[in-house]
DNA sequence: CGCAATTACTCAGGGCACTGATTAATTTAA
DNA sequence: TTAAATTAATCAGTGCCCTGAGTAATTGCG
């Protein structure tokens, strides 16, 4: 008694629908290249140049996990760290060309998946999911702990 | 050039609503529980004495992540796991008096969470999106590869 | 100028999520 | 009834995601 129904619970469909999308990603485009390495190699065909930080701003990834996913890119050959002459904390990516081919070809296959992954929904349905989605994430990230107080701890030691 | 743009993407969209989700979760909800584990114990109060699998499957876990949120559950003495004497494969999960508590007290916040995390659409938005979000999500779920065909390697390898 | 604050990145650590392989118990079928 | 198939759980391996702490370089202020 007394438990809820996860369905109502916002978090747990994001989760659901998350995985969703990662299981149709790994068959549909691609089991070597992830959604966010996908999703980095995009922003540097868009940006050359740009430093690891800002990629993962771009992206919506944090510094550590941005680290990784840059490294394992690197590990590939898919992109080329330089340090920054100008800056020598920085350091500057670029795709190579067998980056730059990669991107191409995903690039295809993504626009595949994402038909199938929204053709439950009408095409103003898919409208109104990208915007309550957008709002949503967007509202949520203006409220990145402000105030600088987590939550309280679950039990109140003595 | 030839660079797209993510936020028409639902798996970007999807994975940057989880990741807000995950933040307020860890202000508002708990630092110590995360909403995957709330999930678990949310179903054994509904259901006392399942068994890993079918939890993991009420919640949407397979069988490896299952495995460890139960682990962690069990450490902190949330739950207790026992063999099944009708079936020794199985172990039957239940909660302690402490995870019955600790539901008990997230149930609470994780409704004032919900309310701030949805806070952005009207009440019609609200039953769009859920309705969306499970529409696209459940469709997902039954294309898991039904031909066992997984997406073609990126190089023709020579 | 010189020191303090800031900034980019790294590292350690915890947790979620999947696949493929293995082990042990049970069920099915020859 | 015994051998084969199935099933529950574990383990190893990879990758995403976050925090907190540490290092090196740069910037800004007194």
């Amino acid at each position: 008694m007394a438990a809820v129904d996860l369905t109502t619970h916002p978090g747990h469909l994001a989760r659901r629908l998350q995985q969703a999308h990662y299981l149709l990603w790994n068959t549909m485009v691609s089991e070597e290249i992830t959604s966010p390495q996908f999703a980095v190699l995009n922003t540097l065909v868009a940006e050359p140049g740009l430093d690891q930080r800002t990629v993962g701003e771009r992206v919506g990834l944090d510094r550590s996990t941005i680290a990784e996913v840059i490294s394992r890119l690197g590990r590939r050959g898919l992109l080329d760290k330089v340090r920054d002459p100008q800056d020598g904390r920085r350091f500057l990516l670029r795709l190579t060309d067998e980056g730059l081919r990669t991107h191409r070809k995903l690039t295809v296959r993504t626009a595949r998946m994402n038909q199938v992954f929204l053709a439950p929904l009408s095409a103003e349905e898919q409208s109104v999911f990208f915007d309550l989605l957008r709002r949503v994430s967007d509202a949520a990230e203006g409220l990145r702990n402000p105030t600088g107080r987590p939550a309280e701890p679950l039990a109140a030691r003595s």
